[in-house]
DNA sequence: AGAACCACCTGGCAGC
DNA sequence: TGCTGCCAGGTGGTTC
């Protein structure tokens, strides 16, 4: 479920009911995540401050004065911000109750996700060799250019590695390289310079619209507010094997790049 | 070092 | 209706 644009639609949506709010009680119902919940969070968080709530990659951060907690959604996990009782769903796995009486509410069916606790000062390993973030100005054609040219493998191979840039899921991996005109196929040394600025400024329009629109939504996806994204009828390609190019009519192409799905318009897309 | 593949899990859907 | 097989938004870890 969630690329980019969920979790930071997520973190806007969740940001006003948990800044500056107190932990009451911490509720783990399923540990087993991805990684373990670290048992002693309920004892490390009760009583505690969000100070700021943040984003890095997908995982989402809030900082409290002795150490971050760490929440990723992996494939299919989803916050919601509870202001009354209801009794937790099979999925729902972990629960921050707050002074105000506002309970916010972790479901992964999947439990790819993870909730994690890293120690004021320390960096997790896992956010140590993360790349550049798309939306922000670090992230330059220049720097990809640099990477692409060491890379012999698909560019859609790189962008989804999290090495490069961080951030870019499947489907806006798709959309981005539709929108520069580049095969997901192209082995990534062969993009030359316009190419790379090209697919860098597509990358952020992309990702910026799709935020702009509240995030897309599959199936489950509901926003931290309770309310459906729509991104996702907007796809260029995505999804669209067999169907028309929406500049040229040619029907959409499917194949498999790494166990992904990877779609693109073999006429608008060399 | 780089590249390819595997693993973790449940639910939804197509096809029989 | 029910079973089987396949697919899905992520990404760290292992193996070659």
């Amino acid at each position: 479920m969630p690329e980019l644009p969920e979790v930071e639609t997520t973190l806007r949506g969740l940001t006003p009911y948990l800044l500056g709010q107190s932990i009451v009680e911490v509720t783990i119902r399923n540990a087993h995540l991805r990684w373990p919940i670290p048992a002693e969070l309920p004892e490390l968080l009760r009583g505690k401050t969000v100070q700021t709530m943040t984003r890095r990659a997908k995982y989402l951060l809030f900082k409290f004065e002795h150490g971050t907690l760490l929440i990723h959604l992996g494939m299919s996990g989803s916050l919601r911000l509870l202001t009354e009782y209801q009794p937790a769903d099979k999925h729902d796995h972990f629960e921050l109750l707050l002074q105000n009486g506002n309970r916010m509410r972790l479901r992964d069916p999947r439990r790819f996700g993870s909730v994690l606790w890293q120690v004021e000062g320390a960096t997790h390993p896992l956010l140590s060799r993360l790349g550049a973030e798309p939306l922000q100005a670090t992230f330059t054609a220049e720097q990809l250019y640099q990477a692409a040219q060491r890379c012999r493998r698909a560019i859609k191979i790189l962008l989804m590695e999290n090495k490069v840039v961080v951030g870019v899921g499947n489907i806006y991996a798709n959309e981005a390289l539709f929108r520069s005109g580049i095969a997901p196929f192209c082995p990534a040394n062969q993009l030359g310079v316009a190419q790379c600025e090209k697919l860098v400024r597509e990358i952020k329009n992309t990702l910026t619209e799709a935020i702009a629109q509240g995030g897309s939504s599959l199936r489950d996806y509901v926003n931290s507010d309770g309310k459906q994204g729509y991104f996702q009828q907007n796809y260029s390609v995505y999804g669209r094997e067999g169907q028309p190019c929406r500049r040229c009519a040619t029907p959409i192409k499917m194949l498999r790049q790494g166990q992904r799905a990877s779609f693109y318009c073999p006429h608008c897309q060399q």
